[in-house]
Parts: C-alpha cells; sequence; structure tokens
RNA sequence: GGGCGGUUAGCUCAGCGGUAGAGCGCCUCGUUUACACCGAGGAUGUCGGGGGUUCGAAUCCCUCAUCGCCCACCA
C-alpha cells in the first residue's frame, strides 16, 4: 500500500541512481533514431546552483525528456567553464585569508591552487544538477579547460591569427584597476553616481587675465591633459581657434582645436581632451594629433609622468588635492551637482579606467555578418522573437571584441614573441620554435605572452569543442548542429552571439536552429539574481521542504515567455500540493484493484463515463504535446495541472466510486481498467515536468515490471477517441451536479437530509432507486435552468447515474420554492440581458459581414441556449406558483 | 539619450480582439475507507489614467503616469 504522501527525499535519490545506471541518460551515436540535441550552458565549475540554473535546466530538461520519450536519440551535452575571472577570485580571495596574495605565489604554484579548487568544489554544481533531477549525459562530461577543449581553442585562434582575424592592438581598453586585467565592454556595467561638475579655467598663453572654462567630472585627469577643443561653429571660442591654453598645475602648453565632438550646449561648450583616459578623447586627439599621455599606473595610481606632487596618489585622492590646488589658485569657477554614469567591473565591482596597453583583438565584425544573415533567413530563430531585435542591433555595432586578460587561470594564449619583438602564433611551443627557426635561419629564444583568453572564447566553441571537434568524430557529424539552445537574455551577447560567430566560421552552419530565451527569475526586489551580487535564492532549500518536483513543476507553471519571475513559495507550496493529490490518486487506484489491463483498448470502453475520460485525456496530451514544442511550458503544467485535479480527480473517480461497488461487474471491470490507463497516461505526460513522482506512480501501477517510465514511449493521443456525445453528456451531468450542491449549500439542509439524499448505487437496488428519482432529477434540471446535452436528457441521466454519478436526489424535493423564485428571475434578467446583447449583434450587418464564422456560430448557439433557458425559467416559475 | 517589458482579485501571476481566470489567502459548511498537502460553496476586479481604431478592446494603436530591465562616449 502506498503511503499517505509522496516522500519526495527517499525517492529522488533512489530514481536518479537507476535512471543513470540504466544508461537512460545515454545518447547513440549509433542508433537510427533522429538525434535530438541541447548544449547546456555550462554553468561555472566552482558555482553552486542558484535559481536562474534551476529554471534554465528544469526546461532543458523537459526538452530532453520529452523528445527521448518521443524516441528522438537525445544528447544533452553537459560540462562546466572554468570562469576566468570568477573562480581565480574566489582562489584570491580564499588565499588572502591566509594573507597569501597571488603575486607572492607566482603563477605556477597559483594555477596549481586553482586546479585543487576546482577538484575540491567542482562536483558541487553537478551534484546539484543531479538533485534538479537533470538527465544529460554524464559520460561526455566536459570542461572548458580539458585537454580536448583546450586543443580546440589553440586551433581557434591559431586560425584565426593566420586568417587575419585576431590581431595585437594598442588601445584604450577597459581597466579593472582591482583585478589588474582589461575587460571586454560587455562586463562593463554602468552605475549611476551622484558626482560633481567642476568648471576649471585654463589660462590662454599670451594673454593675460583670459581663461577658456572647461567642464570635467575627472579633475584628476587635467594632468593628463593635452588639448581643448571647441565645437567649429561655436561664435564664443572661435577666436581661440590656434591659440594655446597653458594647463594649470602642470604648466604644459596644449592647443585649442575645433571638433565637432564638442557640445556647445554641455558644460561650457570647451572641453578639455585628455587622449590617455577617456574614449571620446582618443580619438579626438588622434585626428587632431595631440600627444597622448598615461598618468596612471596599473592601480589607477598617479606615475611619474605627472608633477611630483602628484605621483603615486591613488586617483581619487588626487582627485580632492587637485580640486583644493586649482581652489587656492582661484581657477575653479563654479562647481555643480551633477548625476553621471561611472562604468564598474561587473566582477570586481572597481571603477573602470580607460588604459592605455596592448591587447589582443577579434575581428567581431567580419565574424558577425554569417550569424546576422542566418538569423534573417530564419536558419536560427529566436523564441521569443522579439529578441532577434535585440540582437541584431548588438551585432549590427558590435566592437573589436578584447579577447586578450591578464589573468593566471584561463587558456594562455599561444603567442610567442622573439626578442625583436615579432610574434609566432601556433598550438604548440615546438611548432612556434620551428617557425620562429625558419624565420631567422637560427634559433632564437621566445617568450610566451602571459595572457589568456577571455572565458568566453572557449564557451564561444562549446556546441563542437564538446563534440570532439576539430577531430570529425561520428558525434560531431551526428549531433551539430543543435535543436536548441535554451539560456536567459542575459547571455546572448556574452555568449548565444559568439557560438555563432564561431560555429558558423568552424563548421560552416549555425549552432543551433532554435534559441529559446526564457525569463530570469529575480529576486523580491525584481533585481537580476547573480554570482558577484550575492542575492541568490537557494533552490536547494526549496527542493528539501517541496521536493524537485514540486520545485520543477512551479518554474514550469511560471516560465510564461516573455516575463521575468518573481517566485512566491505559496506557489512551491501548491504545486507541492499537486503532486500529493496525484499520488493519492494512484493510492485510491491501488485500493480500488484498478490495475492495468496488457491490451487495453480505450476505443473499446462501453461506459460513457469511461468513454469520456479517454477523450478528455487524448485533448490533455494534445495540448501538451503542443504547448512544449511551442515553448510554452506554463500551458503544458497548466494542462496537465488542469486534467489531473480538476477533472480526472475531481470528477472521474467520485463517478468511479459507486461502479466500483455496483453490480455491473463487467463495467467495473471496465473502470477498473480505464482508471489505470489514465492513471498511466497522466504519468506519461507529466514525467518530463515531475520525474520522480510520476516514475514512483508508474513503479507501483507497473509493480515494478514496467521498466522506467524515463525510457518509456510518449503515448500518442491524437489516435485516441474522442466521443463527442459522452464528453458533452458528462459535461452535463457535471454541472447538474453542481446544481444540487449549490442548492444544498444555499438552502442549508442538515446534514443527516444531506446523508440521506446521497444517493449510493449498490446491487440490484439500482434500477428501483433512479426510478423513484427520476421526476427528481428531471424537476431539478429544469429549476436550475440546465439544458440536457441532448434529447432525452432525462433517461440519460439516469443512465449516467447508473454509470456512477453521485447525484443527491432527495434533495430536489427539499427546496426553498422562495428562495427559488427569487434566484429565478434573476436568472431570467440575466438570460434576457444576453439574448439582448447577442441580437444586437447578430442584427449588426456588420458584426455578420466581418466577424469569423466560428464567433458567429457560437453567437448563434448561445443565444439558441439562452432562449431555451428562458422558456425553462418562465415554465419553472410558472410552476413554483 | 535610445530601446524593451510590466501595471488584471488582498498576494504571486495566466489570458493578449468576441460574456473577466488560476494558485495562495479570506468567509461559510463538511468526523462519508484516495487525499485536511482534502472536499463543497462563497465574497472580492471601472483588467494603471486618458484618447483612438473596431460591429465589438483587458487584448490593437496613440498618449500620460508609474515600476523595472537592457544599451549608450555626453565633458
Amino acid at each position: 500500500m502506498l503511503d499517505k504522501t509522496f516522500n519526495p527525499s527517499e525517492t529522488q535519490a533512489r530514481f536518479y541512481r537507476a535512471w543513470e545506471a540504466s544508461g537512460a541518460f545515454e545518447c547513440n551515436p549509433n542508433s537510427s533514431a533522429r538525434p535530438y540535441t541541447i548544449m547546456m550552458p555550462p554553468p561555472n565549475v566552482t558555482g553552486s546552483l542558484h535559481m536562474g540554473h534551476a529554471l534554465t535546466f528544469t526546461l532543458q530538461d523537459i526538452l530532453i525528456r520529452y523528445h527521448r520519450m518521443r524516441g528522438r536519440d537525445a544528447l544533452w551535452q553537459p560540462g562546466t567553464d572554468h570562469a576566468g575571472i570568477a573562480t581565480q577570485m574566489v582562489v584570491e580571495r580564499q588565499l588572502a585569508e591566509r594573507q597569501i596574495t597571488r603575486r607572492s605565489l607566482g603563477r605556477e604554484k597559483f594555477v596549481e591552487q586553482v586546479w585543487a579548487w576546482k577538484a575540491e568544489s567542482g562536483g558541487t554544481i553537478t551534484r546539484q544538477l543531479r538533485a534538479l533531477g537533470a538527465s544529460p549525459d554524464w559520460r561526455r562530461e566536459r570542461f572548458t579547460m580539458d585537454e580536448g577543449l583546450s586543443a580546440a581553442v589553440r586551433r581557434v585562434f591559431v586560425r584565426l591569427y593566420k586568417d587575419g582575424l585576431i590581431y595585437r592592438d594598442k588601445r584604450l581598453v577597459n581597466w579593472d584597476p582591482k583585478l589588474h586585467t582589461a575587460i571586454s565592454d560587455l562586463e562593463v556595467e554602468s552605475h549611476e553616481i551622484k558626482g560633481q561638475l567642476w568648471y576649471f579655467k585654463y589660462p590662454i598663453e599670451g594673454a593675460e587675465g583670459e581663461f577658456v572654462e572647461v567642464a570635467t567630472t575627472r579633475p584628476e585627469t587635467m594632468l593628463g591633459d593635452t588639448g581643448v577643443a571647441v565645437h567649429p561653429d561655436d561664435e564664443r571660442y572661435r577666436h581661440l581657434l590656434g591659440k594655446h591654453a597653458i594647463l594649470p598645475l602642470v604648466g604644459r602648453r596644449i592647443p585649442i582645436v575645433a571638433d565637432e565632438h564638442a557640445d556647445p550646449t554641455a558644460g561650457s561648450g570647451a572641453v578639455k581632451i585628455t587622449p590617455g583616459h577617456d574614449f571620446n578623447d582618443f580619438q579626438v586627439g588622434r585626428r587632431h594629433k595631440l600627444e597622448l599621455i598615461n598618468i596612471f599606473d596599473r592601480d589607477a595610481a598617479l606615475n611619474d609622468a605627472v608633477p611630483a606632487a602628484y605621483r603615486g596618489l591613488d586617483r581619487f585622492v588626487a582627485r580632492k588635492r587637485i580640486v583644493a590646488d586649482m581652489e587656492a589658485l582661484g581657477l575653479i569657477a563654479k562647481v555643480e551637482p551633477h548625476t553621471l554614469m561611472v562604468p564598474h567591473g561587473d566582477r570586481s565591482g572597481a571603477v573602470i579606467e580607460p588604459w592605455l596597453s596592448d591587447q589582443w583583438y577579434c575581428d567581431a565584425k567580419t565574424l558577425a555578418q554569417e550569424p546576422i544573415a542566418a538569423v534573417e533567413t530564419g536558419r536560427t530563430v529566436f523564441v521569443p522573437r522579439s529578441w532577434e531585435n535585440t540582437f541584431f542591433e548588438w551585432m549590427r555595432n558590435i566592437q573589436p571584441w578584447n579577447i586578450s586578460r591578464q589573468l593566471w587561470w584561463g587558456h594562455q594564449i599561444p603567442a610567442w614573441y622573439a626578442p625583436d619583438g615579432a610574434i609566432f602564433v601556433e598550438e604548440t611551443e615546438v611548432e612556434a620554435v620551428a617557425a620562429a627557426t625558419a624565420h631567422y635561419g637560427k634559433s632564437v629564444k621566445l617568450e610566451r605572452d602571459p595572457d589568456v583568453l577571455d572565458t568566453w572564447f572557449s564557451s564561444a566553441l562549446w556546441p563542437f569543442s564538446t563534440l570532439g571537434w576539430p577531430e570529425p568524430t561520428r558525434e560531431l557529424q551526428r549531433y551539430y548542429p543543435t535543436d536548441v539552445l535554451v539560456t536567459g537574455f542575459d547571455i546572448i551577447f556574452f555568449w548565444v552571439a559568439r557560438m555563432m560567430m564561431m560555429g558558423h566560421r568552424f563548421m560552416g552552419e549555425v549552432p543551433f536552429r532554435t534559441v529559446y530565451i526564457h525569463a530570469l527569475v529575480r529576486d523580491e526586489r525584481g533585481q537580476k539574481m547573480s554570482k558577484s551580487k550575492g542575492n541568490i535564492i537557494d533552490p536547494l532549500d526549496l527542493i528539501e521542504r517541496y521536493g524537485c518536483d514540486a520545485l520543477r513543476f512551479t518554474l514550469t507553471a511560471l516560465a510564461a515567455q516573455g516575463r521575468d519571475i518573481k517566485l512566491a513559495e505559496s506557489r512551491v507550496e501548491g504545486y507541492r500540493n499537486f503532486a500529493t493529490k496525484l499520488w493519492n490518486a494512484a493510492r485510491f487506484a491501488e485500493m480500488n484493484r484498478c490495475a492495468l489491463v496488457p491490451d487495453f483498448a480505450p476505443d473499446a470502453c462501453r461506459l460513457r463515463l469511461n468513454r469520456w475520460i479517454v477523450g478528455a485525456l487524448a485533448e490533455t496530451g494534445v495540448r501538451v504535446e503542443r504547448a512544449i514544442e511551442e515553448y510554452k511550458f506554463n500551458e503544458a503544467a497548466g494542462a496537465l495541472y488542469q486534467f489531473t485535479w480538476g477533472t480526472f480527480c475531481d470528477w472521474y473517480l467520485e463517478f468511479a466510486k459507486p461502479v466500483f461497488a455496483g453490480a455491473d461487474e463487467a463495467g467495473a471491470a471496465e473502470t477498473r481498467a480505464t482508471t489505470a490507463w489514465a492513471l498511466a497516461q497522466v504519468v506519461h505526460l507529466l514525467h518530463p515536468i515531475m520525474p520522480f513522482l510520476t516514475e514512483a506512480i508508474w513503479e507501483h501501477l507497473t509493480g515494478g515490471k514496467g521498466g522506467l517510465l524515463i525510457s518509456a514511449p510518449w503515448p500518442d493521443c491524437t489516435t485516441l477517441p474522442r466521443d463527442r456525445a459522452a464528453m458533452a453528456e458528462l459535461d452535463w451531468v457535471v454541472s447538474l451536479i453542481s446544481a444540487i450542491r449549490t442548492a444544498r449549500a444555499e438552502l442549508n439542509v442538515p446534514a443527516a437530509a444531506e446523508l440521506a439524499a446521497t444517493l449510493r448505487i449498490e446491487g440490484a437496488d439500482v434500477e428501483a432507486r433512479v426510478g423513484a428519482h427520476g421526476e427528481a432529477i428531471r424537476r431539478l434540471a429544469r429549476l436550475k435552468n440546465l439544458a440536457p446535452a441532448s434529447e432525452g436528457s432525462a433517461a440519460r441521466a439516469v443512465q449516467v447515474v447508473v454509470e456512477g454519478a453521485t447525484l443527491l436526489l432527495d434533495l430536489a424535493g427539499a427546496i426553498d420554492f422562495d428562495r427559488e423564485r427569487t434566484r429565478l428571475q434573476k436568472e431570467l434578467k440575466d438570460a434576457v440581458d444576453d439574448i439582448e446583447r447577442i441580437e444586437r449583434k447578430l442584427n449588426n450587418p456588420q458584426f455578420v459581414a466581418k466577424a469569423k464564422p466560428e464567433v458567429i456560430e457560437e453567437q448563434r448557439e448561445r443565444e439558441v441556449e439562452a432562449r431555451a433557458a428562458i422558456d425553462r425559467i418562465k415554465a419553472a416559475l410558472a410552476r413554483l406558483q
């Protein structure tokens, strides 16, 4: 006998082991089945599962399990990402606790430490994925820094370099002074800061007492000023063009130039130019051949390029000092409060400094062309479609991608420098040496570039590197391109776009046919959850308390397209109750000896009750299929919830009770078989969303002899019979019973009377009892304005009752006719209003001309119904006189 | 400064041209061998405001308000 409630924790571990041991997760490259592939976005190797993971992996698992059951050769490729900056920071923090710095340790030792940390914590995330019920092919688990993937990275880098799509360049980068590395534009987050705008007066050379006023939010950068720009059309400053200003505190003579960059309406209209520390000024400086002075060191402290008084000062200390000194000189015209956007590193939180340095760049512009075309022509489709705009917007304005990082953890760039600065880019040191030797005609000493690649560089190769590229493996042939990529919009740029670039370049084909962008799970304040913000809600806690299936179902039910999820725990609780409900339905089936019948044929059912549930189930199955295939996960969950609770448990099982107890042995046997069958179908349909619960029920249903549900075929609901008449009939009975219940509640019938009124149909008594109450049913139906589903309805109702409806017949005789009259009069008014409204529509030529035929038909039907209702209500009222 | 999205029952959210929905919460009632993690019933909404399109608008368009997100070099 099943327990009263489902015990998730015991079940989860047991079935997960069984699934894995059975090989159910494994793809089969030798199979003749059509492949279905999803690349798992690799979580950070040292990370832990957060709610965003729970959502994305649940949805992916649903797709994989569904298609696996549909007979596809499903591959869900798992793995983890080395997450360069994030991981390095974690390890550095750990070392800091032991008063050790990365530099004191040295590169080699430090990297060893990171590997040790990876070995220690790397299993956490995959363990948690298992706790979530995820079913990827673990045999194939990869890591972005394992041997094969590293080789792929080197191959790609070298090829792109030799094709001129990777190059080295000296330009301003986003410098993180805390992490001492460059970061890409995408890793910069702008935050609004309330600052000040200082108006400085720069003296004009050779014009005593004359100044040009420049406004700045960053006074410290003035030490690197090498010009002042004004707009060419700005009359106020025309006379200054060609003259020079003398930079205060420094004494440098700097030219005043005309440049469109200067906005006459902003600040004073004249703008100081610091080519070394501002992206705009860099351009202006280049246009006017202004000197470029780098005034910061890698900590963003002032270097020796500034006057001695400021050397070594931190940039923010220097700011105060400079303002004070300018003030003392009387060179501050005014100070205004000013709100500005300040760039911060998304990992470190440090204020980013534009800094001149040598970095490696990838020509993203060129690589973006094919992906753009692929999305334009629909070879890759975004779901929801609206994300394509975001994709295009970014791809069409894409900047060179800075791929080098001054870190130690990551793929070291395969470039070697000769003493004369020549660069040799090869996959191995041996090859680089050979190339250099060939170049110089003798062996030279080479030094490897110390930088590593941006983490996203290796992630970009994920869809093919994990399949064995550059080797022409069977898997690569079979599973690329993949079917769908499931991810949040936050990494469209970081990852999706780059996979498309690399996929096209090296495979000549899109990496995935569909990109499904799901919502983000946000925290209670609507903020994005992220590792760096530390506002992560632990899904494992919810799994612990409500079970994995409840969490999965909740996320699925909330995964409507295009909207973010703010998780309410009451929803999880509600769906936990849903799991219990289904569990108890199975328990009911067991108690009533409902066993699966081997060759059960749904279309051979005799009883209307059973024909009805078969049809209702068929409709549900079709809805679930369609919903999953359209990525409308919430609709799939909703349909299953509604059917399971609202139809199967609330009505079918209730109707089945008297049948089980009745005299119709054959009917009871058929109903037992149908109950077991329907339950089996439900657990199949629900399995992708709630794998553990359904597997457990399946085990009971089959006595453990039916194999694992995870490997069972998906039921074909499209071919199931749908007996419309039976379905309409049962719908009517349901409303009839609801009406009786309403009457009971309204009339406040004493419990004893109600009990007496409850008809239990047993044995030979049936016909007599039904006969005795037939008139009561008819009378009640008329009173409650219930249209019969077909002719001979009262007789039908009797028949249905015979099949098992628990009807409270005697109540009909207990109705308070005064109250009933009031109610009927209200209903009459409603019906008359309805008719008026419908008539207005139907008499409206434009409605008839323009509305869809089925809508018109529906209105006509409603009118007929309403008219019939009026007749019935009137007759009922007359009878009440 | 540009985009994008939200604003529907007390709360969390579906619905997105044809008579307002779910779960939770709330109020009645219920000791029937599936389930109190339950059952029956009930109350609660000018579908953010204002315009427009349409025979018909929560649903489409415009506008305003408000909340949030993304992108952007404004000194």
